[in-house]
RNA sequence: GGAAGCGUGCCAGAGCGGCCGAAUGGGACACACUGCUAAUGUGUUGUGCUCGUCAAGGGCACCGAGGGUUCAAAUCCCUCCGCUUCCGCCA
């Protein structure tokens, strides 16, 4: 939810990062609207619970013998109360209803739909192979490392298993990036993955994208698309301490996505898949920090991204492909051979106070009250890493030399070679 | 899965249907006193919404969450959530 201070101080503002993302900008009339009309039953309702809060005091002091009398209008009162409460509650709903309607005003993302994105970086050159390279899944079948047949006998399209290299890569990886991140003072977080409705939706993922999510309808319990879920629902309704600088977490999990919409594309391999492990970064910082810490996360995924010595690029994602949260996104795309494409391999978002309102994540200022924290993520690794280190290391005879930082994670080998 | 109990402010812990935003103790903070520390004294010690010049200062709400009864509820009733204990079952 956006600050509505900054709504009713420069309405214009919102209105030009609307037109920005592509979105209505006449939401922001219809909010200030429903903000005045809320103001209004709050003010009509507060004023006949004084009266009568007053009322029933003089009630209380009565004589017996007077106190009938005076039950009439005590009844009368409470009538009103209970309308003037009414309408304070729809107009309440009403305000909700055109607050989550407007995403997160963004922050120096470029105007534009997806397409417009603004490339900042490109790191190491897309290599050239002297023979026909191969992609991921021919890899990871010679190498024993991924197995999607099975992965679809057992449980259907978009299920694979990691076997053999192919899980022990995994696992190199993903340990690199715990290791990476909790050098940096990423506290390291194993989260449930199972979460409740309020914490879906606090965290802003029961919108436009519920239908990716995948619900257990007998518990009533939502399986995460990320553990930036968790980790940002972790802190709700807590005032946390940041006089220390960003409270950091990085979490690993698996991830799950119903990937609804998308038949048909990357049918082929791990690239698009219902069940991925991620290691996600997640900080809490204040408003003014944020802008810098998520230069940091950014930085902390490039980090990773050499580590596994592939080509990548670096884009500002433009507004209209932000998600509702985000005021400015960040992605890194790897370079994928088989595909002559770069492929997105980290996200990094900057959500300002957008997801925090949501979910009462506050802190103390320096004049000791409660403000609203800045929520950011970023992707450390993920399964679909392992595309671009097998398509970008392999070589003629479908063997895959293993990036130096992934070695030790592997008893050391240095090439990893076709089991037949 | 069955049974019982509990859920109050930073913590501990009272609380009769009206005089409770809430006793008391501890902690923390400020000031005073003290050569320093300690001790002592006095004061402060929540959050949200709202009116107001995001002032001074008002008003309303909040005692796990949500409903209900009542002129009036932390206090009575219902539902849910969480915690504890016991029984059963089982990785």
């Amino acid at each position: 939810m956006i600050d509505l201070r900054i709504v009713r101080s420069d309405p214009e503002a919102v209105r030009a990062s609307q037109l920005a993302r592509g979105e209505d900008p006449s939401l922001v009339d219809r909010l200030l609207t429903a903000d005045a009309q809320r103001r209004a039953a709050v003010a009509s309702a507060d004023e006949l619970r004084a009266e009568q809060k007053s009322f029933g005091r003089t009630v209380g002091r009565a004589s017996p013998e007077e106190r009938p009398a005076l039950l009439a209008r005590g009844k009368e009162l409470a009538g009103l109360v209970k309308q003037a409460e009414a309408r304070e509650v729809s107009a309440e709903q009403e305000l909700r209803g055109a607050h989550l309607a407007v995403p997160n005003v963004i922050e120096g993302a470029p105007p534009g739909g997806e397409q417009d994105f603004v490339v900042l970086e490109e790191i190491g050159t897309p290599p050239t192979f002297d023979f026909t390279p191969r992609d991921h899944l021919e890899l990871g079948e010679l190498l024993g490392a991924i197995d999607m047949e099975r992965g679809a006998k057992v449980s259907g399209a978009r299920f694979y298993f990691l076997r053999g290299v192919g899980a022990q890569l995994q696992f190199a990886l993903l340990n690199l990036a715990m290791q990476t991140a909790i050098g940096n003072g990423f506290v390291p977080m194993v989260p449930p993955v199972l979460v409740k409705p309020e914490s879906m939706e606090g965290t802003g993922f029961l919108g436009a994208h519920a239908d990716e999510i995948y619900r257990l309808e007998a518990d009533d319990l939502y399986l995460v698309g990320t553990s930036e879920v968790p980790l940002a629902a972790y802190h709700s309704g807590e005032i946390i301490d940041l006089a220390g600088g960003p409270a950091r977490y990085v979490g690993w999990s698996s991830c799950f996505r119903r990937e609804a919409g998308s038949y048909g594309k990357d049918t082929r391999g791990i690239i698009r898949v219902h069940q991925f492990d991620k290691v996600e970064m997640f900080s809490y910082c204040r408003p003014e920090d944020a802008e810098a810490e998520h230069l940091r996360l950014r930085e902390f995924e490039q980090q990773m991204l050499a580590a596994i010595e592939v080509p990548y690029r670096v884009i500002d994602v433009a507004a209209g492909d932000l998600g509702s949260s985000a005021a400015r996104k960040y992605d890194c795309e790897a370079w994928v051979p088989s595909q002559q494409a770069y492929r997105e391999l980290t996200s990094t978002s900057n959500c300002t106070t957008f997801q925090a309102r949501r979910l009462g994540v506050r802190y103390r200022g320096e004049d000791g009250k409660p403000q609203t924290a800045a929520t950011l993520n970023g992707t450390l690794a993920t399964t679909r890493w392992l595309v671009a280190i097998l398509e970008n290391h392999q070589q003629a005879d479908g063997s895959v030399r293993v990036p130096e930082a992934l070695r030790p994670g592997l008893g050391g080998r240095e090439v990893l070679e076709p089991i037949r």
